[in-house]
RNA sequence: CGCGGGGUGGAGCAGUUCGGUAGCUCGCCGGGCUCAUAACCCGGAGGUCGUAGGUUCAAAUCCUGCCCCCGCAACCA
């Protein structure tokens, strides 16, 4: 592992649940994991991007008897493929990838278990409570009304205003309820445990209600697609519990060996989980929780983003808005994909798509903007200096405006991927994206190559561009990595693989050799001639 | 009174924590330039910041009422 400084950078996407067909949904999150581990790795980080599929549960085992095939060979398929060739679509650069039905995963699930059977956080309960057929869950008194109309008189759900029904299980719990102190004061001691803000509320506001026991087994009799509760094996784990778990299994949880302990240590707690603000609450929640009660620390950061909205709505199948992400990569490529869902999107809120606006952006930003601009920077080396970076003579002001516009590009990117606001590491890069455009045109080195006095002053404009790109390349690297590895091939810098170029050191100056050669740059973002709007309704 | 998010120039969004010139991208209009992917640069028009009140020297920003949209209940990050 060249280059790493010591720290580690953990980040986790939620886990696929295998039957869903994969959407630009679940490949924005992937995609805002994969920016946050590139960029961490590239600063030299030891950092890890976990993903995989979560492949129990009742509706798996349905869909597979009606496929007429086993659970296993049904997640296998999907797993292949559906969920690989995502991760290929949207070019993510995962370190490992977790399948809930891998022995790994499942011996430690058991371990988790029997620690917590034996430290006394699991019981057998019988549980009555009041179960909404609709939710199907059990609703706890702050989310029953009392009935109206034809329901007076009756516990109605608060969201169906149908009534409840008196349900009797006997099963497992997690003693949940006696988290409650705990993870408030874990909230209140760590602000930013659940980002963003508005998130946090509304979890704290969740909690604040009231937790109860969760139940945390299935009989086997309704169905036994699941792991097995170690020390009864009429029972099996709830979905939920055996999920969550993936993301310590993954690292090394449960494995005695010294190899497995060590990359556990060095990684837990997560540094950030992203998560879709639907599963919030078990990851901020129950998750914690569990973890409290096995004794080990919570992620450093619940991170829970916004809905991809079409059209102003949540996308859904059912609305036929849901859009398959290779609808949009096989036009536009995977960079503008990764690039157009984090520049667009305030990361944490919900954000639009369209068409009509990720073709505009497409064109604007990256064809006109970025591509372009390396495009007639490294055809001026060409055509004046026969591919031959120059020397540097003198810098002038607007030299120097340059090299500060790039170190301050690289702090405020720096600093807001700290912070997780990907929006605004893209905008702050951008920002030297605009100077090298403008500088280019104030310079006018096109009118300086007509008079053999001005050799110097032009060939210090065009290094000072190059080393401009040399940055735009290291910087947005993490975020469009395949025009980023065309552009350092044609820069030719000599400086070694792009992706260990430190991003921290990015703006120290002067780093390209004069002397050496150029390649000819292949058009980074192509204009698209087709239109994908008109086809796509 | 179920919970939560939101209403800012034509479109999409920032700004609201810590009141004090309303900002960004696209689009539109005019000009400049020609190195470049008909791209680039400059200037301009366009907003009573959902609404009605309140606090204040001053409110998009704080307080209250109201209206509207969206999500959570069926696939679903």
């Amino acid at each position: 592992m060249p280059n790493t400084n010591g720290k580690s950078f953990y980040v986790t996407t939620p886990i696929f649940y295998v039957n869903d067909a994969p959407h630009i949904g679940h490949a924005y999150t992937e995609v805002a994991s994969d920016v946050l581990a590139r960029w961490h790795r590239q600063r030299g980080e030891q950092s890890f991007l976990l993903t995989g599929t979560d492949e129990h549960g009742e509706k798996i085992l349905r869909t597979a008897a009606a496929n007429k095939t086993t659970p296993q060979d049904w997640a296998d398929k999907l797993v292949e493929e559906s969920w690989l060739p995502l991760l290929e679509t949207i070019d993510i650069d995962n370190q490992d990838f977790i399948r809930t039905t891998e022995p790994r995963h499942e011996q430690a699930v058991q371990k988790f278990l029997q620690h917590l059977y034996d430290t006394g956080f699991i019981y057998r309960g019988s549980y009555e409570g009041n179960y909404c057929v609709g939710c199907e869950e059990y609703k706890t008194e702050a989310d029953i009304l009392e009935g109206e109309g034809a329901f007076a008189g009756q516990a109605v759900c608060a969201i169906h205003s149908k009534p409840v029904e008196k349900l009797q299980e006997t099963n497992y719990f997690f003693k949940l309820s006696e988290f409650e102190d705990r993870l408030l004061e874990h909230f209140e001691q760590n602000p930013t445990f659940i980002q963003p803000d508005s998130a946090r509320n509304e979890v704290v506001s969740f909690v604040r209600r009231g937790l109860e026991d969760l139940s945390i087994s299935r009989s086997k009799e309704k169905f036994d697609w699941g792991i097995d509760i170690p020390w009864d094996d009429s029972h099996i784990t709830y979905v939920w519990f055996d999920a969550l778990l993936n993301y310590i299994t993954a690292i090394g949880y449960g494995d005695d060996s010294a190899e497995a302990q060590a990359k556990f240590a060095a990684l837990w707690p997560a540094s950030v989980q992203v998560v879709g603000k639907d599963i919030l609450r078990f990851h901020a929640v129950i998750w914690p929780a569990m973890l409290m009660a096995a004794g080990l620390e919570p992620a450093k950061q619940i991170f829970g983003h916004g809905w991809l909205l079409v059209g102003g709505e949540k996308m859904s199948k059912s609305k036929l808005t849901g859009i398959a992400p290779s609808q949009i990569t096989d036009t536009f490529g995977s960079d503008a994909f990764r690039y157009y869902f984090m520049k667009a999107i305030a990361f944490g809120q919900d954000g639009s798509f369209s068409w009509e606006d990720l073709s505009a952006r497409y064109q604007a930003e990256l064809a006109n903007g970025f591509g372009n601009l390396a495009s007639r920077a490294i055809a001026m080396i060409h055509k004046y200096f026969d591919g031959v970076l120059p020397e540097v003579a003198e810098f002038t002001e607007a030299d120097l405006n340059v090299q500060k516009v790039a170190a301050d590009a690289v702090d405020n990117a720096n600093r807001a991927i700290d912070g997780v606001a990907i929006h605004d590491a893209i905008a702050a890069i951008w920002t030297l994206v605009d100077e090298l455009n403008n500088y280019i045109t104030v310079q006018e080195p096109w009118v300086l190559a007509k008079d053999e006095a001005n050799r110097a002053r032009l060939g210090t404009v065009l290094n000072t561009t190059a080393e401009g790109l040399r940055v735009l390349a290291t910087l947005l690297n993490p975020i469009t990595p395949k025009a980023t590895a065309k552009l350092w091939s044609a820069l030719n810098t000599g400086l070694g693989e792009l992706s260990v170029q430190a991003l921290d050191k990015a703006a120290n100056w002067g780093q390209l050799k004069p002397g050496s050669i150029l390649a000819a740059l292949e058009p980074l973002f192509p204009r698209i001639e087709s239109d994908p709007t008109a086809e796509s309704k």
